[in-house]
DNA sequence: TTGTATGCGTTATCAA
DNA sequence: TTGATAACGCATACAA
């Protein structure tokens, strides 16, 4: 286990100094050809690996960005953090990424994690955190997206959707169907500012047509497949059970559909279940869903666009707004009842 | 935008020195009650935070382990790493993830660049990588685990189980159902020795069963539902047409079960399409997925072990093998013609 | 174009 | 128990 070289082994191997060395890595067109290829044939000889922290120390940068997401489960997140880092790559820099399991505390965690490995700039997924995650990054002037809603509190870099709007257009589309009674299952709005949205999109469109919000029942469960289930059993079984179920995203829709189908119902025939986020389960699954697509891969663009702007303007800058679309498939029918 | 607070800044507000205010941080149990406290408020108060380069530059390590996964895409590698890094977090350990696409020279640049930024030990999935990639890490002393297999022509530690037997005992049981002309799809089995050994194993068992190997069609594919069904929509029009479908992974099975229904075939009595991995979406399908169940969590816990012993023992350990297991749910019928 | 010298924030050694 | 001080590996201002 020989010790790493360092750049003054490159150094001195290519009979240069250790500057010359730097040089070459960082900005290769300073140095005249035949001295370059001296030092570059000497770094592949040892195996030369800069050592981040010595680099990120002596240049106070280190060409990072950092995301925290919610979880590394969800396709969708998945998605636009691939399209994040393709875009931050193609500007030379990396990406980390770290998920917070949608525990504000556990994100503030992460979030300083981040920050310490140097992250210059951080991708966060919604608005609803404590003030001291954000003062924590204005102090320490760290750029950062707010990524998945279009408004927040702080004046930050907002690049996403309206949650809340989304929500009720899908829940107007579900109204138009002839629904009246009509039941949620969403994620845990505590510290969810998207899933406290949806619900409230939800309410809106049952309020604009009259319909009476206090028989409007929502189940709040962890965004898996069984609990959704679980959710489905406890709604269904209420009386009088609702003709429609509108669901905070496909992976709670697809719990619901495959819960439904154990009992015996037949989607959308007895019941009609919609979903939000279109991701490919929800093409998947039988009967396929109705759903909100959102444009998670142009949104994960544009927030790696923005990032790199304002690190480079050293100041916020305002974000975009995306509209999302209700696609139109099996899971949403006529009202039978 | 003040500069950040540094050690120094944190010691003159304290009225220590910075070795006090730096053992306070690392080894707490070294200063006494009330110095710490006197230390502890002027961190608070002035929001200080290490700077992770200064501290991986003097104390040449960085309590950092790194992954390298083919994709965030798929489920499976997301399940792992979530085990992975609860294990490593409950000692103290945190987690960079990168990933490859499944490209063997995108691995070895995620590779140097998690190794650059001081990864202390490595996650690596599968054994099929250049020569290059093993050597830059032997070379450096850092130590890896390769997972989801359990051989390596390297001396690695292996924390995985056998893809051959495991996908030729699927075969195997695909066969007992009466099956003979039996097609595959596959994900790219280039720089892949999982989806390789799959190959191997199914082909492994039709020669136990004296069924022609040069009847046996194979498509290659990326991991994705669209390509799945366009694999099907070739293997089915060969002729005849296969009568049961094995899949490298569950994608593949879902895409290849989703294609059959769109072309108005019945699962499994027209078609039998087994898959691989049993991962949620497997029981989410209609029909619900015959597959291999592969323990991921356990394994990725197993993962974070190893390479917490080889950093502490400073030398490569014996690996673990998991076995696999054939759940039996609906996609794979009695052949029927 | 290249070399010299300094400092980045932290840890660790050694004295006090 | 605490403090002074010397590394750690690299980038860069300045000098040559």
């Amino acid at each position: 286990m020989a010790p790493l070289p360092t750049l003054e082994d490159v150094a001195s191997r290519a009979g240069v100094s250790t500057a010359t060395v730097s040089r070459c890595l960082n900005s290769p067109e300073k140095v005249v050809d035949h001295t370059r290829e001296k030092v570059m044939s000497a770094v592949d000889e040892l195996g030369y690996t800069p050592h981040f922290g010595g680099r990120a120390l002596a240049s106070r940068t280190t060409n990072t960005a950092g995301a925290v997401i919610p979880t590394m489960d969800n396709a969708i997140f998945a998605c636009a953090l691939q399209a994040f880092q393709k875009e931050l790559a193609s500007a030379g820099m990396t990406l980390l990424v770290a998920s917070s399991d949608y525990s504000p505390s556990h994100e503030f965690e992460q979030i300083c994690t981040l920050v310490e490995r140097g992250a210059d700039g951080l991708l966060l997924i919604g608005a609803d955190r404590p003030k001291t995650s954000y003062d924590y990054l204005d102090k320490r002037g760290i750029p950062y997206v707010v990524a998945w809603t279009n408004h927040s509190d702080q004046a930050a870099c907002c690049v996403g959707f309206d949650n809340r709007l989304a929500a009720k257009r899908m829940a107007e589309h579900v109204i138009a169907h002839g629904h009246r009674n009509i039941a949620m299952i969403s994620g845990i709005t505590e510290g969810n500012d998207r899933a406290a949205e949806r619900v409230h999109g939800v309410r809106d469109a049952l309020a604009d047509a009259e319909i009476n919000p206090d028989a409007f029942k929502v189940v709040e469960v962890n965004y898996s497949l069984d609990a959704a289930g679980r959710a489905f059993d406890k709604l269904i079984t209420t009386s009088p059970p609702p003709t429609a179920v509108v669901c905070g995203n496909d992976v709670l829709a697809a719990g619901a559909v495959t819960r439904a189908k154990a009992r015996g119902l037949r989607v959308p025939k007895d019941i009609s279940i919609v979903g939000f986020d279109d991701i490919e389960l929800a093409s998947v699954i039988e009967p396929k869903l109705t759903t909100v697509h959102v444009p998670h891969r142009r949104m994960g663009v544009a927030a790696a666009k923005c990032l790199l702007d304002m690190r480079e303007l050293e100041r916020t800058i305002p974000g975009r707004e995306f509209m999302t679309e209700i696609i139109e498939r099996e899971s949403l029918g006529p009202v039978n009842r």
